[in-house]
Formats: structure tokens, C-alpha cells, sequence
DNA sequence: ACCTGAACACCGTTCAAGT
DNA sequence: ACCTGAACACCGTTCAAGT
């Protein structure tokens, strides 16, 4: 028998009403299961549960699923848009900039491989229905465009339209990143080890000097 | 008011018994769905229903639904083996043989998007529990590394450990693939074409001549 | 406006039973 | 051996109703 006075009919939450940030606390709670639990683990039900919250309630600030996951990635790209800045500048820019910015690709992706997975695994259609999600992800790349303009300036990169070389060294780092927190790459051949060869094949090709 | 002869109690089927090959027709539908309708449309139950059998015939062919996904993806890199070595032996092998390579890899990736998903999308564990998976997908990979070690013969290709250029070299094309089906990129630059550049980029880098 | 429970039409998987 | 229907414990989503 536990002393404990009678309890209050059910809960107390003074008036059971609005939940401070019911959105923002929605797409915290499933971030953080997407990353314990990964995407598939995902259920509306179990944010709501988490948040003592009806199952219904995610429907008055997300239109459905997709919606929470298009938010999620919103916020990905938002997040990995900071970290490849930093590193850029923090580095100095120029070539070490380059570097320290493609492995900060790569380990924003291992840091948060779920996270990653919700960005690029084709749960989200990345077309019109999300126009805060395109820009977003396209203000990441563009950090991209501008250090290979940057770097074109400098004469460190071959004058070729910006844009595709970008979309180039994105699918290196990228593929690098997929197949890190894919499993596909041996146990003993760590995934920076690959991104670091990368990164500097990426400059000077595998073809002989 | 249909002019037919009365019909038959239910089904006819001789004896409603064995089906031919049920496991092949399974794995057969399930690879229809996913290239119809997306891995995430794949249900057990439809895909028994399509082929008139019980929701839980497949348990007798296959564990779960992972064990399904894992043979389609054990199919994928099987397929994709062949592609692969037949561009590189059709094209002669050498410089001309692994650019011919690089852009099957691609093109098998979107002729096949859902499929391409199985494989690499994070649905199956890759580990231990699908030692034939594994095998099939160590096999396409290894057609990569004897193209790698006869370029390196010819002088074409640096004399790092091949094991790991191959490895980047898979990264490149694996990425270059994924933005592709993912409709990361902009409509009028098709992903042959990024295709196209990022096999000869892999070869002389980005960097000033 | 914001939140609720009940209800609907689905899932994957288990299991005792049939041939 | 191979297949079956019924049942279980889940889903996402809709909707009338409450405050």
C-alpha cells in the first residue's frame, strides 16, 4: 500500500487546453523517435502517446504522415545548411574549407542517419507540395555553389558551370554518406576513412598523376 | 440479365493445391508492385490476393515481410551484376569498358528506382541475417574491383588498394543514382547527364588541369 | 481555435485446423 | 507438405462532438 493522498481525477494540466507549442513539441518528439527507433518505427499515435495527447491532435498543424516528415526534413536541411557553413569558414575557406565542409557532409549523416534518411530515402515527394522544404534543401546546396565559385576564383577548381560540378561533389559526399549509414561499407574501413579519400580524389581524380 | 452458364462453385484449379512455384510467384509479384506503386505499397496481403492464395501462404516461402524485401533485393544485385559486366565486356573493357560500366550502373538504377530502393534504402539488414544477399551484393561489387585492378594494370588507373578506390568509386555512381530517383535534380538536367560528368570527372578530379 | 473518443478500413503475424 | 480462415494487436485517417 503506497501513502500517497487520493489522486486528482485523471490529470492535473490546469486547463487540458493548449499545450504550449503543440507543433513544435510534435516534430521534437518525432525527431527524437525517428532517431532511436528509425523512420519505419514512426507512428502517429506513439507522438501522440509520448505527448499525452490525443491521437488526432498532430491533424490541427499537419496535414498528415507526410507533412510531419516533410517538417522533419525541412529541419534537416536547416541543420546540415549550419553545419556545412561553419565548417567552411571555420576552416578558412579555400581548400581546407572544401575538405573540413565535405566531411562535415558526412558526418552530419552519421550523426543523424535517421534524420538523413527522412531527407533523401523518397519518403517525402520533393516536388511542389513542399515549398519550404525545396528551399531549404536548396539553400544547403547553395552553400555548396558558392565555395566552387568561390574556389573557381581562387584557381582551385576547373571553370565549369558551378551548378554541376556542385551537383557532382553533392553526389560523392552523398553516396559516401548513404553507404555509411546504409552498413554497406566493411567493418575495419570506418566511413571517414572513405570520406577522407574522397574528398581528396574528388580533387585530383583516380586516373594516374 | 448476363447470358452465362452457371458458374462453377468458386475457382476451379484441379485440386486447389500446389501452386508451381508459389515462392517465385510471390517474389515475381512483389517485384511488380514495387516497381508499380513503391516499396511502401508493398502489402502481404495483396500481394497473396493478386495470386489468389491465402494472406498467409508466403509465411510458408518466406519469414516475414524483411525476408521478402531481402530476396527482391538479393534479385536487384544479382540483375545488376550482370549489367554491369556485360557494359564493361561489351565496350572492350579498359577507359572505354568502365565508362560504359558507370552509366549502366546509373541507368539500372532509374529503369529500376524502386527496386534500386530495396537494395540500398535501408529496408533489409544488410548484416548477417541474409548471407545470400550479402554474397550477391559483395558479387556486383567485386565486377567493379577486377575492372579497377586490370585499369590499374594498364596504367590507367593510380595504384592505391583497389578494394578502396572501388569503394569510392561505388559512392560516386551510388550517389549520382540516388539523386537521380529522388528527384533531387532540376528537371532539363537529366541525370545521364550528371551521369556522364561525374564518370569523367571520377577520372581527372575537379581540380585545374 | 484546439482538442477529444469512437469508428472505419486497413496492416503484419500467429495459430489451430483442414487436405 | 502446403494451404486455409479466424483472430490479435496494431496502423493512418475521418468525423461528430466537446470546451
Amino acid at each position: 500500500m503506497r501513502l500517497m493522498a487520493a489522486r486528482k481525477p485523471e490529470r492535473k494540466r490546469k486547463n487540458a487546453y493548449h499545450h504550449g507549442n503543440l507543433r513544435q513539441a510534435l516534430l521534437d518528439q518525432a525527431v527524437q523517435t525517428i532517431g532511436r527507433q528509425g523512420v519505419e518505427a514512426l507512428t502517429l499515435r506513439g507522438v501522440g502517446a509520448n505527448l499525452r495527447v490525443s491521437r488526432t491532435a498532430l491533424y490541427r498543424h499537419f496535414a498528415d504522415k507526410r507533412a510531419l516528415l516533410a517538417a522533419v526534413a525541412t529541419e534537416g536541411f536547416r541543420t546540415l545548411r549550419t553545419a556545412l557553413l561553419s565548417a567552411w569558414d571555420g576552416a578558412g575557406r579555400g581548400q581546407p574549407g572544401f575538405e573540413a565542409m565535405g566531411l562535415a557532409y558526412v558526418r552530419f549523416a552519421i550523426a543523424n542517419p535517421a534524420y538523413y534518411r527522412v531527407m533523401f530515402g523518397g519518403f517525402v515527394d520533393q516536388s511542389s507540395a513542399h515549398p519550404e522544404l525545396v528551399a531549404e534543401a536548396r539553400a544547403a546546396f547553395q552553400v555548396l555553389v558558392d565555395s566552387i565559385v568561390e574556389q573557381q576564383h581562387l584557381g582551385l577548381v576547373r571553370n565549369d558551370d558551378p551548378e554541376r560540378l556542385s551537383r557532382y561533389v553533392w553526389a560523392v559526399v552523398h553516396g559516401v554518406a548513404m553507404l555509411a549509414i546504409d552498413g554497406q561499407l566493411p567493418p575495419g574501413h570506418p566511413a571517414e576513412q572513405l570520406a577522407a579519400l574522397a574528398i581528396g580524389r574528388l580533387r585530383t581524380g583516380i586516373g594516374v598523376g
